[in-house]
RNA sequence: GCGGGAGUAGCUCAGUUGGUAGAGCGUCAGCCUUCCAAGCUGAAUGUCGCCGGUUCGAACCCGGUCUCCCGCUCCA
C-alpha cells in the first residue's frame, strides 16, 4: 500500500513537472478537487477524446455527434430524476464520526420490523402447517399488524418529511425510534443535513424573475431531449447512436484522488437507441466493443476488468463497469448501462411530447431501449498517464523515467533535435520541423547535451526523435531514436512522414 | 462535516537556545561540441500560507485563520 501510495504521488508530481496537469487558481492556493491541464495535458485530453470520437462516430455509420449545452431546462432535471435523487439527506455520528444517509438508517429500521412481522408469520406457519391461511394471519395476528403498521406510518412520515423538506423531523424521528449507529450503538447524532449534488445557477439579471437552473451533473439529457430531433434530421434509422463528448458537474461531498473524482470533470458517453427487447443483445455487444477499444491503447489487457452491478440504478436492467487498475486500486473507468425506455418515457410525461420511433417493419410507434457507453475523460487521461510513467533500469546500471504514451495520444509526436546548435545544423532541423508540423505537433530543442534532451523527451512522452547530425549534410538521413527501445535507425529524410505515419496514425491504432 | 498530517525557491528538503534564509536538482545566459541525464563559468528566483500577539528582534514561541493531502460518510 505504502508502494502504491508513493507511485501515485509520483504520478502527480510528474504531472505538474511535464506541463500536464496544475491544481487549479494554485496562485491562490488551490480549488480543492478542480484541476487545469497544463500544454501537454490538453494536449492529450484532446487526442484521447479524439481517439474516442472517431471511434464511435467516424467508425460507425449508424453513429452521428452532438454538442448539448451544459444549461438545460430546469424540468429536465425532473425528468431524469436528479432532482430527487441527488438530494441525499445526511446525519453525522458525533461519537463514531460516521456518516450515515438518515433515509437508509430510517429504511434499515423500517425492514426490521418487517423481518420481524415475517419471523411471526413463519413461526405461525409451522404451528399451523396446512391448515395456515396467511392472508388471514397477517390482517388478524396483533403483533404482526403492530409491526406492520409501524413500518407503514415510520415510512410514511419520513417520505413526508422528506417531501416538504422538513430535515428536523427526519432527527426527531430517528431519535424517537431510538436508531443507534450500527457500528457502535452511539445514538449521539448531529442535525440532518442536505447535500444537493447538482450545482445551482441563476438565469436572469435581476434576482426576483431568475430561473433557478442546474448545471447537469450527466451529458446524457442532453441527448436524450435531442433524440427526435437527431432521429429526424439525420433520418437516423432504429438502431442508431448519438455521441457526445463534454463537461459534467457534480457537487461531491467528498472530492479527491486527484483527477479520477473532480467537481467539473468531462464526460465521453454515447447513447445508442434499439428496439426494445434488443437491448441485452446490444448491451453485451458494446460491452465487448468499448473494451476492445480499451484493450487497442496497448496498456495492458491485465488492467482491465468487468464488474457487473448486482444493484441497478433506477433506470437500468442491466450494468457493468469496465474497471481500471489505477495506482490506488481497481476503479470505474466507464460504464455500459441498459437504460430500458425509462429517459425518453420520462421526457414523455414530463414535456407531452412523444419522443418514439415509427419502425417501418412493424409498422408501429415504440419508445426505444437505449444502451448507454460513458467513459470519464480524465479518468482515461489518468489511466493512460499512470500506467506510461515507469522507471526503468537501464544496462549500464543507471536508471530513466520514460513515459510511455501511446504514441497516437502523445501530445508531441516528435522532437527534433540538432546534434549540436552550429555547423548549419539548426538550420536543418529547423526545415523539417517545418516540413512536419503541417501533420504533427512537433518540438524543436537545441539546448544541452544530445543524452540529456532524449532522456528529456523522454519524461515528457514524446514517442519519437529525429536527430540531425554532420552526416545529415552530406546525404540528408537523419537518426530516429524510439522512446521505448532507444534504439536509433538511420533514414532519409524524405521517409519521416511515413515513419511518423506508421507510429501515430489512428488507422494503425484503432484498426 | 469530523479526525489525522502538512504549508520555507519551479521540485526535494535543511534551517542550531528566537538574531533577519540556505543546499541539491531544475531554469536561464555563456563556454565546450559530444548520440543516451550528472564538464566549466555566471545569473535569476522567496512578505518562510495569512492575520494578530509576546519580544529590542519571530521561519522558529503563543493564539486565530486559510489552503492542500490522507481517512470516514455519499457517488447515476
Amino acid at each position: 500500500m505504502a508502494n502504491k501510495d508513493d507511485k501515485f504521488k509520483k504520478v502527480i508530481a510528474h504531472a505538474k513537472e511535464y506541463g500536464y496537469i496544475f491544481s487549479s487558481s494554485e496562485i491562490y492556493d488551490g480549488l480543492s478537487a478542480v484541476y487545469d491541464y497544463g500544454q501537454n495535458g490538453v494536449e492529450l485530453k484532446k487526442n484521447i477524446r479524439e481517439y474516442w470520437w472517431k471511434s464511435m462516430v467516424f467508425m460507425h455509420q449508424n453513429i452521428v455527434g452532438l454538442d448539448a449545452a451544459i444549461f438545460m431546462h430546469p424540468t429536465t432535471w425532473k425528468a431524469s430524476g436528479h432532482v430527487d435523487a441527488f438530494n441525499d439527506p445526511l446525519i453525522d455520528n458525533k461519537d463514531s464520526k460516521k456518516r450515515y444517509r438518515a433515509d437508509v438508517l430510517i429504511e434499515d429500521y423500517a425492514e426490521k420490523l418487517l423481518q420481524k412481522a415475517n419471523k411471526e408469520i413463519a413461526k405461525a406457519a409451522k404451528r399451523f402447517g396446512e391448515a395456515f391461511n396467511e392472508e388471514e394471519f397477517k390482517s388478524t395476528n396483533p403483533r404482526v399488524l403492530k409491526y406492520l403498521g409501524q413500518r407503514e406510518e415510520i415510512l410514511s412520515r419520513m417520505g413526508r418529511s422528506l417531501e416538504n423538506e422538513d430535515l428536523a423531523d427526519v432527527k426527531a424521528l430517528i431519535e424517537e425510534l431510538g436508531i443507534a449507529d450500527p457500528e457502535t450503538g452511539s445514538k449521539n447524532w448531529t442535525d440532518v443535513r442536505q447535500f444537493n449534488l447538482m450545482f445551482g445557477t441563476k438565469l436572469g439579471a435581476s434576482a426576483d424573475t431568475a430561473t433557478d437552473l442546474y448545471l447537469r451533473p450527466e451529458t446524457a439529457q442532453g441527448i436524450f431531449v435531442n433524440f427526435l430531433n437527431v432521429q429526424k434530421t439525420g433520418r437516423m434509422k432504429i438502431p442508431f447512436g448519438i455521441a457526445q463528448t463534454g463537461k459534467a458537474f457534480r457537487n461531491e461531498i467528498v472530492a479527491r484522488q486527484f483527477i479520477f473524482r473532480m467537481r467539473e470533470f468531462e464526460q465521453m458517453e454515447m447513447q445508442f437507441f434499439v428496439k426494445p427487447g434488443d437491448e441485452m443483445k446490444w448491451y453485451e455487444y458494446w460491452k465487448d466493443t468499448r473494451l476492445k477499444w480499451h484493450l487497442s491503447l496497448g496498456l495492458g489487457e491485465e488492467n482491465y476488468r468487468f464488474h457487473d452491478h448486482d444493484k441497478l440504478a433506477h433506470y437500468a436492467n442491466a450494468a457493468a463497469d469496465i474497471e481500471f487498475n489505477f495506482p490506488f486500486g481497481f476503479k470505474e473507468l466507464e460504464g455500459i448501462h441498459s437504460r430500458t425506455d425509462f429517459d425518453l418515457k420520462a421526457h414523455e410525461e414530463h414535456s407531452g411530447k412523444k419522443l418514439q420511433f415509427f419502425d417501418p417493419e412493424m409498422k408501429e410507434n415504440y419508445v426505444p431501449y437505449v444502451v448507454e457507453t460513458s467513459v470519464g475523460l480524465d479518468r482515461m487521461f489518468l489511466a493512460v498517464f499512470s500506467t506510461a510513467l515507469q522507471e526503468e533500469k537501464l544496462e549500464d546500471g543507471t536508471s530513466r523515467v520514460v513515459l510511455r504514451l501511446p504514441a497516437v495520444v502523445a501530445p508531441v509526436k516528435a522532437a527534433i533535435l540538432p546534434l549540436v546548435k552550429k555547423d548549419g545544423l539548426p538550420e536543418v532541423a529547423n526545415k523539417i520541423v517545418e516540413d512536419l508540423k503541417w501533420n504533427y505537433n512537433v518540438a524543436y530543442d537545441e539546448k544541452d547535451a544530445i543524452g540529456r534532451r532524449y532522456r528529456r523527451q523522454d519524461a515528457a512522452g514524446t514517442p519519437l526523435c529525429i536527430t540531425v547530425d554532420h552526416d545529415t549534410l552530406n546525404d540528408n538521413t537523419v537518426t530516429v531514436r524510439d522512446r521505448d527501445t532507444m534504439e536509433q535507425t538511420r533514414v532519409p529524410i524524405s521517409e519521416l512522414k511515413k515513419i511518423l505515419s506508421d507510429k501515430i496514425d489512428m488507422e494503425n491504432w484503432l484498426k
